[in-house]
DNA sequence: AAAATATATGGTATCGTTTTCATATCAAAA
DNA sequence: TTTTGATATGAAAACGATACCATATATTTT
């Protein structure tokens, strides 16, 4: 592989003048310019970037921890960080932990390793004794989605319990008095904060909780058995809360299988507003999370501590929006 | 920041120990060992990737070149195949290029910068000169979903080509004379595939082409657009081939809102099988890609050819796979 | 007892960059 | 004519790690 000696010898010059033509520092003659660049063409010489942090110590490198990239919630986040970042001149380091704890250890040594200059993460683990080491190595970190436990950091994390609350809310304005919830996955702090949102409203007004069911894995299959359960329970519920767009589908779906009309039978409210949620039918009402604001906003905040830039609005939280489609109405009479 | 330099003072010996010790080679007595292992603890050093890859010349690197994080389709093919790399000990670089070729140029510049070990790449260019530079460079390359043009290299392809003919071949086996076709991106090489296959098939039967419809954008809102186009024509097709899921979506709530019911009136095909496909009701009709053996057979060729590895078996290409829902039935008499 | 081998440790060159320092020429200012 | 500053160039040190070489002692084999 060519190097910067390479070059040199090729142009017929020292590395230092080359270091100066790929850095575009100091002074350089015309002639001795063309020459370099002549160099680095006919080679296609890219300068080592483990070389150039290890003598520089700058590093454009952030390193981006999520929980899968499967999912499409976390694919469109990946997508719009990465977006963003580029156009600031950083390169991301996508890592995807399949939610387990090992890969995010292995991951978390790694950005120290590669010498990350920050880190926006959005851990599936409780305990974050993984993220205490890349701040004892002053390495700035900002919690998306979910904030990490017992650390002091940035976090830009939407009002989960806020958007629980508008769920019921929502269903109860429209004369619902027997509701079901239902979500996955369990262990996960947003859906407890919904959830918590959700019974908050409940605890107000005379309407009846009248089942949850948590699944611990979020899919499809599970969900659709849960929502099964719920629907076929003596008494049952007039509305199902999902508290993600998947609890919802499945939700739909079992209804459908049931014979039951939504929303004529039974209402659906869902949380997310991934794409598919706009793909059912009936389309689903929902609550949208702003993915891509949420992103940039991240994003926003990071290059703030990267860059110790204390002046300049603080980008809001973004905020929560109803999505009124068709799966809710009012009860059946 | 700790380098290798402060634990060796740490632990009172020289630097070469404590690389012998993060390494395990040589010889070590417990005693210093302990030492170097305690002085890593207190300090969480790791040691620079950089400084690393530059002495050794080994890396573990492989750049992961995508169109797009944010299609479902990658996401789920980039979380695969960093799993399966994740296995074998290598590292990912994921990025996503936007479909822009000037972003693809800095990646690949970026991977040659960084000394990648190897590139999976689904490139949305066609001209294929970027890729030429890693090949200059002797940086293993495997082409997947859509082959490099004009670029010897490893190809992880599946047949669209068949994939065209098996939709063919199914609305046309279940009696349907007048079929119509929607996809996009039209400037998609797999695309541009799936439509000669469905043209071969025709070509040999009487069944009639009652329309092709190619949107530039794939998304939702454009072959929806164009599906009420098919469908609001004189002479209306009794089936519409959906050369995505997506397009096949969009053509599913154009008869719902048109009043048309699914599949009595009209039916459906899609290609891809993403998720959606199972959420829509009625439940779509589809051509699976199997994209997580696509993903991992990527992977396996990649290693084949980054470690030499002559011998073991070739992995096959992965097969499609119909699979019978909702969205198809005969034509109305 | 001598020779060979296993165990243990450290010094130093080296990888590819950037940075600092040194030096030289030339033009403009004093 | 001497000073000053801009322009131009290169030699050498440094970054953090590994690899090679040298050295020393302990243990085993001849």
């Amino acid at each position: 592989m060519a190097s910067i000696k390479t070059i040199a010898q090729l142009a017929g010059t020292s590395v230092t003048t080359v270091s100066r033509v790929m850095n575009n520092s100091g002074y350089v003659s015309n002639e001795l310019r063309a020459n370099v660049e002549r160099a680095i063409a006919t080679t296609n010489y890219r300068p080592s970037t483990g070389a150039r942090l290890l003598r520089s110590g700058k590093s454009d490198l952030v390193g981006i921890l999520l929980p899968s990239l499967d999912v499409q919630f976390f694919g469109i986040l990946a997508h719009t960080m990465e977006q963003a970042l580029f156009d600031l001149g950083y390169q991301s380091f996508i890592c995807s932990t399949a939610e387990s704890a090992a890969h995010e250890a292995r991951y978390i040594s790694t950005f120290i390793s590669r010498r990350v200059g920050g880190v926006i993460a959005a851990s599936a683990q409780s305990g974050a004794a993984h993220f205490a080491q890349l701040q004892d190595s002053a390495i700035p970190i900002v919690a998306i989605d979910r904030d990490l436990n017992g650390l002091e950091s940035d976090a830009v994390v939407i009002d989960h319990d806020l958007g629980g609350r508008m769920m019921a809310t929502h269903l109860i304005d429209l004369g619902h008095r027997k509701i079901a919830i239902l979500g996955a996955p369990a262990h996960s702090q947003s859906i407890q904060r919904r959830l918590a949102g959700v019974k908050t409203v409940f605890d107000q007004t005379t309407a009846e909780l009248s089942g949850v069911e948590l699944g611990s894995l979020h899919n499809f299959d599970e969900t659709y058995r849960l929502a099964k359960l719920l629907l076929t329970a003596p008494d049952r519920p007039t509305a199902i809360i999902g508290l993600t767009d998947i609890a919802a589908i499945g939700a739909i779906h079992a209804a459908h299988d049931l014979g039951l009309s939504v929303p004529q039978d039974l209402s659906i409210i869902g949380f997310d507003d991934i794409p598919s949620a706009a793909f059912v039918l009936p389309r689903l009402t929902t609550i949208a999370q702003p993915i891509r604001q949420l992103g940039r906003s991240a994003v926003a905040r990071l290059h703030r501590l990267m860059t110790n830039d204390q002046n300049g609005v603080v980008e809001p939280v973004p905020e929560l929006q109803l999505i009124q489609r068709e799966t809710t109405a009012p009860p059946p009479a």
